[in-house]
DNA sequence: CACCCAAACTTTTTT
DNA sequence: AGTTTGGGTG
């Protein structure tokens, strides 16, 4: 990696446009392809205007994570430190307070203006599984369920809604484009939609989207608008290739000219559209502004060497729209990027073993190599496989811990007693009662509901027999964590406490899940408190799932297996890139929208470009994919991905594994007859 | 009304 | 394989 004192001269002018001016910094877009040391220049950007006199308390700067974000803050810190050390003076630890993800600052700024848009406060963040519970009690209650079509899921019906709130656009244009097999339904998911609206106002709560709608909304309001834009000198976005319309229109409402703003992102990197994130932010940034915002572009990369650049940049140059800037580097020779081609993912499992551990053998440590994948699932014959090895791996994206539902009982317990009002939680919580279900939980939430929720009034409630001990129990523990009788810590332990028995009643295998549940206790106490605790927890997920998670392992060597989302800003030696074949990159559902073949492109490219030495780009001649009609699993045979033209493939190396002769020897193993085993089986029985 | 069981149905990526 | 719905039982 580069000096991170030492920039190029493009990172330099970066840095220092409009730093040593008088005037006030007018807009710039940064193109940092990959590995153009983008942090570094962010960082250094950051560390110069307040090493020439801003405040950090007037730096607002936006991260897509928040790994990014504290990446970036130490960087910071270590430049600045460096600076003033040169200059011998003193220097105290710089803190941006008003630094984290587009959602992360949403929230904090709606909690600070609340009282000026008729919100209150202390509103309760809920997450996608949480927004999707809700919208299924809804969808019950105005009689969906019971429609002679089936009606869409209720994953369906939030996907659909998230993608109106953040494009912004109308349920029949989003249903047509997006839906095409839900087009039936739009009027019902219009009344579901504004059912669901009015039943997160009731409970006080938020979804993401929300979090990002109220914020746009409240950056339209002139007078607040006017007095965010008076809090900040200089505003600072990363990643800006994958904000949606709400982002950029909270960006352009509370900084319409632009003034203090810096943006950074690449085109070539835009992956979340289906998140409604939007490539044309990034390209229409220039004339959004009059005049033209600036636009420097990163192109020496640091990170690979050029013979994986070369296949980045063909395949970009194959592309349709965008920047095209092709990036370069000045370690010309290194290993040549290999195209290697197995008969089916039992085969790419095995071959990708042998070579990391041939690799570790060489001395790069498991943690230098990393495999990337399209979809989740596709890591799971590799899992195994090195599972029965006893390779340890973490595994970035897919199934969060967050989503085991002893997990989400726990949370919905401490969510509840937080906000009395969340009926969500509330009836998860009471449906852990024996011989209380959805009817039962109605008459119980309706008792708190008309005694100002006041959680003493259950006191004198009388639930059904079998649950009156562990109601009781649930009322004193739900009162005293909210009226905060005990501590923090207490209040997690008391709640696990309760939850035990529950557990072990309902679940066969509660040993294992009662780890879980410690290793959230210990998660909880990183936090000051509950409202700390749990709206971080929402917003910033814990991203791992480990054979062994947890913190007692991070100081061990793993490899590491992420989906290609999940690998963004991040770099290793050695990359595997899983099934690359077509309908699956591209993926299946993305051909026949030409846009979306193009982002499937840049997918491709963010994988490619997370490898420094060596890259693999593993093609099946089959592979596994869950079936969809018949139970089970089946194999489909997916043809040349079409990304890998000639001209790309003359710049690969093919390899076939196993190679040709030992693939006969394997042949004739499997064919010739060497010994009966079936005689020998029947043997067993023969008495002498 | 809760709970259990069987049948029907299934689109990936995440703050 | 996992979720969701509907039916039957206690």
């Amino acid at each position: 990696m580069l000096n991170t004192m030492q920039l190029n001269t493009k990172q330099n002018e970066a840095v220092n446009f409009g730093v040593n001016s008088d005037e006030l910094m007018q807009p710039l877009l940064i193109i940092a392809g990959a590995g153009t040391g983008k942090t570094n220049t962010l960082a250094h950007k950051t560390a110069q205007v307040i090493l020439n006199g801003a405040s950090p308390e007037r730096i607002l700067l936006m991260t897509f994570a928040r790994r990014a974000a504290g990446e970036l803050s130490s960087r910071t810190n270590l430049i600045i430190e460096q600076q003033l050390h040169k200059e011998q003076k003193k220097h105290q630890p710089i803190k941006i307070s008003w630094m984290g993800t587009f959602h992360s600052i949403a929230a904090r700024l709606l909690r600070e203006h609340a009282n000026s848009i008729g919100l209150e406060s202390d509103f309760t963040i809920i997450d996608r599984s949480d927004s999707a519970d809700l919208i299924d009690v809804i969808r019950h209650e105005l009689g969906f369920t019971s429609t002679e079509n089936r009606f869409p899921k209720k994953k369906t019906c939030i996907e659909i809604y998230s993608r109106c709130v953040n494009s912004q656009t109308s349920i029949d244009k989003i249903l047509a484009t997006h839906f095409p097999y839900c087009s039936e339904w739009s009027k019902e998911l219009t009344a579901l939609f504004v059912h669901y609206a009015q039943a997160k106002m009731e409970q006080v709560c938020l979804d993401y989207d929300d979090l990002l709608l109220y914020c746009y909304h409240m950056a339209q309001i002139p007078a607040i608008a006017k007095k965010i834009r008076a809090q900040f000198d200089y505003i600072f976005v990363d990643e800006y290739q994958d904000t949606n319309v709400l982002q950029a229109g909270i960006l352009n409402g509370f900084f319409p000219t632009g003034e203090g703003l810096t943006v950074v992102g690449d085109d070539a990197q835009s992956i979340y559209s289906f998140r409604s994130a939007t490539v044309d932010n990034i390209l229409n940034f220039p004339t959004q502004f009059s005049p033209k915002a600036n636009v420097i572009s990163l192109t020496q990369n640091y990170r690979s060497h050029q013979g994986i650049l070369d296949v980045s940049n063909a395949l970009l140059k194959e592309g349709a729209e965008g920047y095209k800037v092709a990036l370069f580097s000045e370690t010309k020779t290194g290993s040549t990027p290999k195209l290697v081609t197995i008969e089916d993912d039992a085969m790419q499992a095995e071959y990708i073993v042998k070579q990391v551990l041939l690799a570790r053998e060489g001395g790069m440590d498991l943690k230098k190599q990393a495999v990337l994948f399209r979809s989740s699932y596709h890591s799971d014959r590799l899992e195994l496989e090195l599972t029965r090895r006893n390779i340890p791996f973490v595994k970035h994206g897919g199934l969060k811990f967050l989503e085991a539902t002893h997990v989400k009982d726990l949370l919905a317990i401490l969510r509840w007693a937080d906000n009395p009002k969340h009926k969500i939680s509330a009836f998860r919580v009471l449906k852990l009662l024996p011989s209380v279900g959805p009817k039962i939980a109605e008459k119980v939430f309706h008792h708190l509901e008309i005694n100002q929720y006041d959680f003493k009034a259950f006191k004198e409630y009388l639930p059904p027999k079998p649950a009156v001990v562990l109601f009781e129990a649930l009322v004193d523990l739900l009162i005293s964590i909210n009226k905060n009788k005990i501590d923090w810590f207490e209040q997690v332990s008391e709640t696990s406490k309760f939850y035990q028995p529950i557990l072990a009643l309902n679940h066969d295998d509660h040993f294992v899940r009662f780890g879980d549940i410690e290793q959230l206790s210990s998660i909880s106490q990183q936090f000051k408190n509950r409202e700390k605790f749990l709206t971080e927890l929402t917003l910033d997920p814990p991203q791992c799932t480990g054979d062994l998670a947890g913190p007692a392992h991070i100081d061990d060597d793993f490899l590491v297996l992420s989906t290609v989302h999940s690998a963004k800003g991040q770099e290793w030696n050695n990359v595997f890139v899983l099934n690359v074949a077509d309908g699956n990159f591209p993926n299946e559902y993305a051909i026949g929208d030409k846009r979306a073949v193009e982002e499937e492109r840049r997918l491709l490219n963010v994988a490619i470009t997370r490898a420094k030495d060596e890259l693999h780009l593993m093609q099946p001649l089959k592979y596994w994919v869950p079936e969809q009609q018949h139970y089970g699993d089946k194999h489909v045979y997916g043809g040349k991905s079409r990304f890998l033209t000639e001209k790309l493939c003359s710049l690969l190396e093919s390899i076939h594994y196993p190679t040709y002769g030992s693939s006969q020897e394997q042949k004739e193993l499997a064919t010739k007859m060497i010994s009966d085993i079936k005689k020998t089986v029947l043997g067993i029985w023969e008495t002498a």
